[in-house]
DNA sequence: GATTAAACGAGACGGTACGTCGGGTCTTGAA
DNA sequence: TTCAAGACCCGACGTACCGTCTCGTTTAATC
């Protein structure tokens, strides 16, 4: 999904120095974060010269995106059966992930990123190819009756994910081992005890 | 809350400097975004000399986050008696702030923001600030009878106003009008119909 | 003699960028003199960047000494056939050099220039140089028999050159006309009268 | 010699703090050299107020030149009864001195320092101080019938010192321990054998 | 297998902003 | 009223990194 270029030649020269760059991009991000990127280090690193980088990729930015959505193909979803196994299990990993300096990067870099026409079609298509993936959790349940079919598989996926990326994110705190799932059977029960 | 030093002589020349300096950053950041915002262009319109802010806040990071910290008091906690129209007003206001330029900056700063001690201890007090406030909320609800006296007011206010910080922050996507709403209601009643 | 790189493409843009950098350089020390040397005048003038000047020269003191090096080339040595007259003419040029607004700034560098390699490196080569070719009015002299073979070829220039920059650079009192050719004199004959 | 100013109250504390000061400023000279020496450290180090240095020297150079005119008195004239030797010695001494830290710095001083009333003035001073002591030896030489009439003690003095600042300041090669002697002999002697 | 166009290597340069440094002035509280 | 303390002004220096440009060289697909 991180394809930004049609490929003339699979396997040649230029699929080469792609692949360098991107894997030396990654790394460095996870030695150095974010701010500590420089062009000129990937290259180095990649064994290529940074003009090519830049004739390629054009800026820093195109760049970052296009390492970092490459290496957020981690991400799995389960599919236990059961609605609270299946978010529980799926936050857990989300913030395990996000607590990985690439993890880390990548919120950054997507939190930082402007709005230029690159990186917005950058960040829709992540967050298109991430909700589409984890909202299946919630129709499988539907579809199993689990869940009735007026929820919105939208916001209830926002709810789970969000106060994750919030911690990570903004309030810098720990994600405590139980977090996971307080959060999954508040969302699923409520919060008040009777109606 | 956003007095990171001791004031020798309230209303001296350095207040009258710092009070310049934070408005006049404020006033660019509205103006000109969070990376439009050089300390040279505030050094300038404050009437202050470039060396002067370097000097007091070390570095740029440092001098945003004095800058909108001070900027945020504008959060206020609504009080109606009863705990669903709190809430939706609540994150209703926040979602409000949040697509202001001024609550934009704000936002990207602190997820920028790297963990030295200065931003560290700016980030610490802000959300300790904003937590206090706001679960003031819960707990005068429970206080009322409305909840339980078993839940988090932690945890239900990071589930209340995380969504509005991930769309704004990561998705970038439009906060519509029956949202906050619609999250109020998943969080009190919960989403699966029946136990 | 001060070409500290390798010309690659001799005529290229790098040629052009030092020449024009060197040029603007001297000419702003002979209007500004020494203190009033700014490299982003230098660069301005040559119509380059401020940047390339300090990627290529470091810093200011690298680029003074390059420049003033180049401009002290003028210096010529005379070959009359007579020592006496070709030390006055050399004596002579010398002060005359030194009155210039150039060779005063070209003695300050070298004075005050410290001691770190790049310095010390080209004031070394400055002053072989210079020995170097004035010697030649010496050892020319003792192969036409003008004088024994026992004379020190650089102790006798060093006594002829030395009072010179003596005056220009620590007394700064002036050099009347008759000056060089009392030294020459006092030099060759010596002061006692009877050996 | 290096009273810049009239002493109201000799032994008060305007002579404390002045004594403190110019001890300070030539202890950092030999500590840290004429470009390491900032006035902030001069005042710290004497225990003064940095103001209180602005407020009587008015700025750096004439702390520097008032501080190293006090530190050059220890040079002597010595008088033996013998030209050569009173000459070689005081060419030895002066050398010694030079090579001394405060030596170098107040050389530095003077060749640097610019051409306003104040340095002027002082470096005038100086040197009318130092020549008039040093032709003594050239006028006690001519009593004594040492020297014919007919010498010019101004040049012959300039002639014997100007080499050793030479080296000192310019060329930054070592004086050998025989140079003096040698620069001596010539003087007296003259390089050509017979006229 | 020779040709040719795209991609790459190399390196200087333009440009922008950051942060540092140090000399010197000015305000202010306190003696 | 004077003085110590310290913030401030000012103007440079030097750094870092981004992104561009030019030219020579390699590579890989095409003739």
């Amino acid at each position: 999904m991180s394809e930004t270029e049609v490929r003339r030649r699979p396997g040649g020269r230029s699929a080469r120095v792609r692949a360098a760059v991107l894997d030396a991009t990654v790394e460095l991000l996870r030695a150095h974060g974010l701010e500590g990127l420089k062009v000129g280090d990937v290259a180095e690193r990649a064994g290529v010269h940074e003009t090519s980088i830049y004739r390629r990729w054009r800026n820093r930015e195109n760049l970052l995106i296009d390492a970092l959505l490459a290496a957020s193909e981690v991400l799995r979803v389960p599919d236990t059966g059961r609605v609270r196994d299946d978010l529980i299990a799926y936050a857990t990993d989300l913030a395990a992930f996000l607590a990985t300096p690439t993890g880390h990067a990548l919120e950054h870099t997507l939190a930082i990123a402007g709005d230029d026409p690159v990186m917005r079609q950058a960040r829709d298509r992540y967050w298109a190819y991430r909700s589409e993936r984890s909202q299946q959790m919630i129709t499988r349940a539907v579809a199993r009756g689990e869940l009735p079919d007026t929820v919105d598989p939208r916001l209830v996926i926002e709810m789970l994910v969000s106060p994750v990326h919030f911690r990570v994110l903004l309030t810098r705190e720990e994600i405590e081992d139980g977090m996971p799932a307080r959060v999954v059977d508040a969302l699923l029960a409520g919060i008040s005890p009777v109606r």
